[in-house]
DNA sequence: TATTTGATAGTTTTGTTAAAAAAGTCAGGA
DNA sequence: TCCTGACTTTTTTAACAAAACTATCAAATA
């Protein structure tokens, strides 16, 4: 028996799924509603039907992309023992995520300076999640007695996630402070690993 | 005797002094050449007689100042033995620049996206400045046997810096990629010294 | 009653133009 | 060579209309 609510999960499920390719393709300021609405071969006045307006959509969008992010760091990190392979699997992880979308992310770079709450709540979540997940790894690298003991290992991670954002290319250093180029993305990869290892070798005993 | 091109300089320097003074008061755009020739009770054609545009004495005093910079790391950096305490001093110095001028970078974070290419040059010297001096603390310290001995140290030191540059405050991770808000900077500055610590202990032996 | 749409209302973006303000030039004076 | 007042050119600002898009709603469908 498929309820109304879950009918109307789908129904939401396939809008978002059309908004999702939409706005990685084109953008979000080049995406116009009709145009996510023909792709479904729906009306406009449909996606009004579902979601309150053309932000709050972009947001579920990428309030999905986040959770599956997050899902995928959550089922491979618990299964890493050593520390340092912890920390390069979420680099990479975190690396495939920006490469993959990079398109979708227009938005929020291009409104960096001005973005809904709800885009830094989810920012924010993904951030807890990471924490969470290495900062778990730490104290157990510390129970096993790979490094020396933490007082606070979130602050740690946290920490340490700033500063492989930190890593850019180029020498310019200032420069490009805002999003990095998709096509500097790999050579800030490798600087981010051996960012890494010097970063654990720091904690260690 | 006081040649014409020592008396060119002094009026130079006058110039780039008040420039300076209305720069960091009002920032970039809400200065006129008006107000900067009113301030030296002087006509604004004697400006253009002495810089050719007003980015160009914009970018004179940026250079002045990054010079006045550079000096003053260099003439302590040399006497500092420790390779930590080195970084530490490059840090206070850095933020200290950072605070003091706040309002004169209002033009570069206003045109993050598009500065001319001497600005650039500028910080890439800086930049240069910051690795040359630091790398050198680097292989004086491997010489010494405190640390482990370094292939690349300026690549090492690189890296460090990007890293610097990434600490952010506020969990928010992402946000506020651009430059931070003045009121953050004491707290990004303790992160930091928190990341010499362990990135230090990562060099060691 | 839940879902859907065409028509339409309201808002934002884009393009145009004119006035104001600031940048930049220059002939001529000390 | 240094300096200025008057002048020209460029940029910024404001106002406004047209176009594009977002968002709404009464009515149709199932």
């Amino acid at each position: 028996m498929s309820s109304v609510a879950d009918q109307q999960d789908i129904k939401k499920e396939k809008i978002l799924e059309a908004a999702y390719q939409q706005f990685l393709h084109y953008g979000y300021s080049k995406t116009t509603m009709n145009e996510i609405a023909g792709a479904l071969s729906m009306s406009k006045a449909l996606l009004y039907y579902y979601f309150p307006d053309k932000s709050q959509l972009y947001i579920a969008v990428t309030r999905k992309l986040a959770l599956e992010y997050l899902q995928q760091l959550e089922e491979n990190t618990s299964g890493i023992v050593n520390l340092k392979d912890a920390f390069i699997y979420q680099v990479n992880t975190h690396h495939d995520f920006i490469v993959n979308n990079y398109n979708f992310f227009d938005f929020i770079r291009l409104n960096e300076q001005n973005l809904p709450e709800e885009i830094w709540q989810i920012i924010e979540q993904i951030r807890q999640g990471e924490v969470g997940l290495l900062s778990d790894a730490i104290t157990s690298s510390a129970a096993r007695g790979e490094i020396k003991p933490v007082n606070n290992p979130r602050e740690i991670v946290d920490l340490m996630l700033d500063a492989l954002q930190g890593v850019r290319v180029g020498a310019k250093g200032l420069k490009k402070n805002t999003f990095p180029k998709k096509e500097h993305l790999d050579e800030i990869h490798k600087k981010r690993l051996l960012l890494i290892d010097i970063f654990i070798k720091g904690l260690m005993n």
